[in-house]
Order: C-alpha cells, then structure tokens, then sequence
DNA sequence: TATGAATGAGGTTTCATTCAT
DNA sequence: GATGAATGAAACCTCATTCAT
C-alpha cells in the first residue's frame, strides 16, 4: 500500500506539480482514502522527502561503482555517468522530474539534507574532471567547477525533452552527449 | 501600479513557486489589497501569463539580433547566444527562474502559446548549428536537435546555481561554456 | 460581524469548550461562512485569545477603580472586589467560564500574556490584604498570599454554580460571602 | 495495562485536555496501541468517565470516614474536610484536575450520574454547616447552602495553583484555610 | 491479550475570486 | 482607480473507531 502510494504520487507530482496535487487526487488514483494516506505518511512533505531521498541515494549508489572502477579512464568514467544519467530516464523519469522541480517544497531543514547528497554527486563529477586534467586527459584550462555543472545541465535537461521510446535510443544519447562534451562540436582535420 | 504587481511577483513565485505564492502575499508586499489586483490582472494565472510572454519574446527579440548579423560564423553566433543567455542572467535571473519552473501552471491554451515561442528559440539554435555542419565549420556528424538541446540544458542550467557577483563573472562563464560546447573537453596536441 | 463571532462563539465556548466547537458551529449560529470567519480572525485560537483579553482587561480597569479610592478601609476594598466580581456574573458569566476553563488553548506565548494580567489582578487582592494586616484592620497573622487565593477561589467558583435570577440576587450574596471571608462562620458573643 | 492506560490518560488529560488528548496520544506514552485501547475501553469516553468515577467515589468515601466519626465538633469536621482536599492534591491532583475541568465531555447521561456524587459531597458539607448553625456552634444567620459552595470553591482552587513540595506544605495550607473560614481575616481584641 | 491496517467524518485553514461602494 | 467584506470550494490533516488476525 504504501509503495502504491509513492507510485501513484510521483506520476501525480510529475504532471501536475507537488503543490498541485492533493492528497485526494493521490488515495483517488489507487482507489484509497485520505485516512489511509495519513497511515503511512506523517504529512504530504514527508512522502515528497521519501521520493527524494529515494531517488538521490539511489543515484550516489549508482555513482559509487562508476567512481571504482580502476580500470576506466576519466573519459569513460565521465561517459558512463552521463550515460547512467541518461538511460535511467526510462525508469526513473518521472522521479527524476520530481526530484528537480519540487524539492523547493521541502521544509528548510530536509532541504538541506538532499542539497548535501545532490552536491556529493556534483562533486564526484568535479574530482573526475580535476583528475582527467591533472593527469593530462583533460585540458589543463578548464575549471573543474564550472565544468562539471555545465555537464550536468546538458545531461539533465534531457529529461524535460527526451523520449526514450523515440528515433533515438537512451543509450544513442548518451554517445552522442559524451562525444559532445569531450570532444566539442567543431571541424578537425 | 501594474508593472510593482509583476515585479513583487516575480519575486514571490521565484522564491515559493506560482502556487504556493497567494494573491494575499503578492500585495502585501507592496501595501495593496486583493481588489487592486483584480482591477489590473483577470486572474493569478493571465499575471503568470503577462510574465512568461515577456520574458520569452524580449530573448526572441535579442535572439533575432544575432541571428541577422552578417558578419558572424555560425561558431560566433553560437558564442553570442551562449553569452546573452549567461549575462541575462544578472538582470532577469527571476523571470527565468519562474519561466523554467511555472509554466506548467498556465492554461492548456496558453502553454501552447509560450512552449510554440520556446520552440522557436530553440530552433533557431538548431538551425545554427545545421549551418555550421553544412558549411563545414561544425562536425558532419552531429546531430543539430539533440545539440540544441544540450546546449540550451548547459546554458540553462547556470539559472540554477550562478551567483553573477561571485568569483566568476557571467562574461567569463559564457567563454568557459562557448570554448567548452565548440572544443569539447579532452586535451590535444 | 465580527462582534457577531465574538459574541457568538462565547456562548458555544461556554455550553461546549472551545475544542469541542467548531468554526463551523459558529458562524452556523449567525448564518455567516468560514470564509468570513478568517476575514475577521487569523485562527481559532486568536480569537480566543481576543476573549480572553478583553475579559481580563476589563477586570483590572474596575479593580483599579477600587483600588484608587481613598475613603475606603481594607476591608471595604476587598467587599467591594467581591461584590465586582459576583455582581459580574450577570453580564459576563459564560467570559469568565470560558476565561477560566479554556485559556490552556492560547499558546504558549499567549498564555504568558494573560497569566501576567491575571497575576496582576491576584496581586492586588494580595496588597489589600498585606495593607488591612499592616494597618491592624486585619489579623497580623494571615498570609496574603495564602488569603488571597482563597478569596479568589471563593468568589470565582460562584460561576459554576450561582444563578443570578435565583433566590439569592448577586449582591445578597457578594454581602454573604464578604462577611464570610472578614468575620468568619464561627459564632460570638 | 488497563492501570497503565488509566494514569497515562490521567497524566496527558491534565496537561492538554481530554479533547486535545488523542487515543494516539495516550498509547504512545506507554508503548502499546490502538488496538489495545479499544480491548480496555469501549470509547474514549469511557475512560474519562472511569476517572470520574473513581475520583468521586473515593472521596466520598473518605467523606464518609469524617461525617460518622461522633468525637467531633461540626468545625473539627469541616477542618478535617479541608485538609482532607488538601492534603490530597499531592496524590490527587491531576485527577481531581481532570475531574474539575473536564466533566462536560462526558455524555448527558453520565453527567448525570457524576454530578448526583458530587452534589451529594457538598451536600454533606452543607449538612454539617446547618448542624453547627444549630448547635450554635456557627453564626445562625449563615447560608449553609452558600457557605458550602463558598468552602468549596475556596478549598478546590488550590487545585490550580497550590504547589504540595513548596513552601507551605498541604497541612499548613489546611490549617491556615480552616481558621479563614472559621474565624474570617479581621483582627479582634 | 494484543495488534496493525484501514476508514470516514469532520476539523482548521487557505485562497482565488466577486462585488458593492 | 482602488478597496474591504464576503464567499465557497477545496486544501491538509486528525482522530475515534472497527476489524481481521
């Protein structure tokens, strides 16, 4: 049931908005009752806590064995992020969504807690790209900070657009973006 | 009278979002009373309407300005539209913010309006960078859409993070992220 | 309207406490909306705070009258505080009863509010006493503070059981309960 | 666990009132459930007026004790009364604070049945008023009705403000009120 | 003896909107 | 131009109670 209800909420949330979305819509979908919502969840924001958490935890996890992988180079490393990024769509859009748009309606204090984990993984990407440029990989001009949020605004924006059932696959976009990144839009011969 | 009720709320919605922002909250923020509001706006929604119509039709405007300039390789309009989407930054920081984020909240009708004028914005960027691969200035093998969108997603995303008075300056970020999008990352020799 | 409300929820407050009546038992009773309700009043509890302020306000404004004449004895303050309050019935019976039963509903910050202004009025009694000993009027052996409380607790109970349309008329009894309290019930000689 | 469930409530009802005290509220305190509630007592009301009963009916006994014993005079009596109240706030007091303030939340009939023993315990304190009225023990020209409430109202009111572990401890407090009561505050020679 | 899941009625509060002035 | 009073719908949440286990 309460599982249920997470489901039922994050497609809620990803449409019409946390705030938008009443606790009534919510038990309406799955055939419960408000009652049954407040069995479960002390209060609205606390399931919007749970989603986040979710998510994010989920993701770092995720992160973590990418990070250890000895064998990869920075560029693979960076790839396979934007690829795990990318293909998790699929999946995880709907929470993805949730997860970038509504953690405003936090309260203070949980916001903090997931601003934490969410800068953990931003600076997992920021080390990678230090070390891609100090061993040589990398340019040795660019600023790791800037670098890594620029990356991530290109690989997350896809959510708002990208459709991974369309004329490109998840795993085509992933090529495609990490190309871009590392390689950039202009000509060589 | 009307131009203080767009700014207070452009302030409100940046803040809390469109709605958990209240009519209420609006003109006590400029000592007024709900009636005043409701003499100049039909209702909360025609006021998120009047904000997003302006803020995506000045960009258009500026957008045009550089897409006419004769002078320019498709690479330096590139460069231009990165900048004027960074340096906006400073000035409309807010609106962009509520643009990104409410538009959800206007009426079917009108969300087809704003996202028919965010598309243009977007292709044009498409149709730049088809230029550039024709002319040979851009790889052959990019794909202009999925480009467009990632460069919109990078440039964009420096809304949510960009502090446009901290140690970088938004003249400086947008080198960084132009030198970034045209040569890609990885070092060469 | 909004004397209405006050007037209005007094009498459900008194007949029913104020967590067992509801905003809707209210403007039920002056056939107003809920809506109007918080036109008037931020919560529930503000407005019972509102009763409480003006009930105990009320009090000490008359005590002071009391206290600030000069021709009269201890004892004849003190009969005259007695008489004020039992003759108070008749007006302000369901304040009192609502003033002494439901002020653990304020917050924490309006409770301190009004036990100050209750103290006040407790004090005062106190200090005629502590007076009366001082002068000889009174026996030197009596503990103000002790007596105090006691007089009071005496007095204010008549709102639980007296009527003022009974046998007995207010200021018969406030003439009983002041000889009680100088003279006692033990017969002399 | 019924025992528990009993003085937890106590406990709880005094500080917040039974309305404001939720069934949840109450089995928190102890570590059990709902469930088990609802094994014990058939509502809510129902443990309050468990409370009730026990409260009253205890005293009345220990009334009883007083009223028969033949040694004493109707003032011994009346003091021992007092004292009795008194003295009782120590191990009684959050009952008798319950009992005092929330009797109106029990239902019409229980009311009833409550406020028969309550009456009947003032009443034997009138009673024995009117015996030393006639005895010429007390003034004959007192109320026995009026005096009784007065007593009453004078004792019960430590209830709300006498602290046992200050000060003056619950025998002191009783003798002082005895002598007010019997001998009034004025001095005399 | 005890529990955990579920409910439904009702509680307080918010709020966009209307309208007479 | 501007306001203040009023509304009604709907929001979040609480809670006594039931019941299968």
């Amino acid at each position: 049931m309460k599982e249920k209800i997470i489901r039922a909420s994050i497609t809620l949330f990803e449409q019409r908005g946390f705030s938008s979305t009443s606790v009534q819509d919510i038990v309406d979908l799955i055939g419960a009752t408000k009652g049954t919502f407040y069995y479960y969840f002390k209060s609205k924001e606390q399931l919007l806590m749970d989603i986040h958490r979710e998510y994010i935890s989920d993701l770092l996890r995720r992160q973590e064995v990418i990070l250890e992988n000895g064998d990869w180079s920075s560029g693979q490393k960076l790839s396979a992020m934007v690829d795990m990024l990318i293909s998790d769509i699929r999946k995880n859009g709907p929470s993805a969504r949730v997860f970038f748009r509504d953690i405003r309606h936090l309260s203070e204090k949980n916001i903090r807690i997931i601003t934490e984990d969410r800068d953990r993984f931003r600076l997992n990407f920021e080390e990678i790209i230090r070390k891609g440029a100090e061993s040589g990989e990398f340019r040795k001009d660019i600023r790791p900070d800037m670098a890594a949020f620029g990356i991530l605004g290109l690989a997350n924006f896809s959510y708002n657009w990208f459709d991974p059932e369309g004329e490109v696959n998840p795993e085509e976009l992933a090529v495609i973006y990490s190309v871009m990144i590392l390689e950039g839009i202009v000509a060589r011969n």
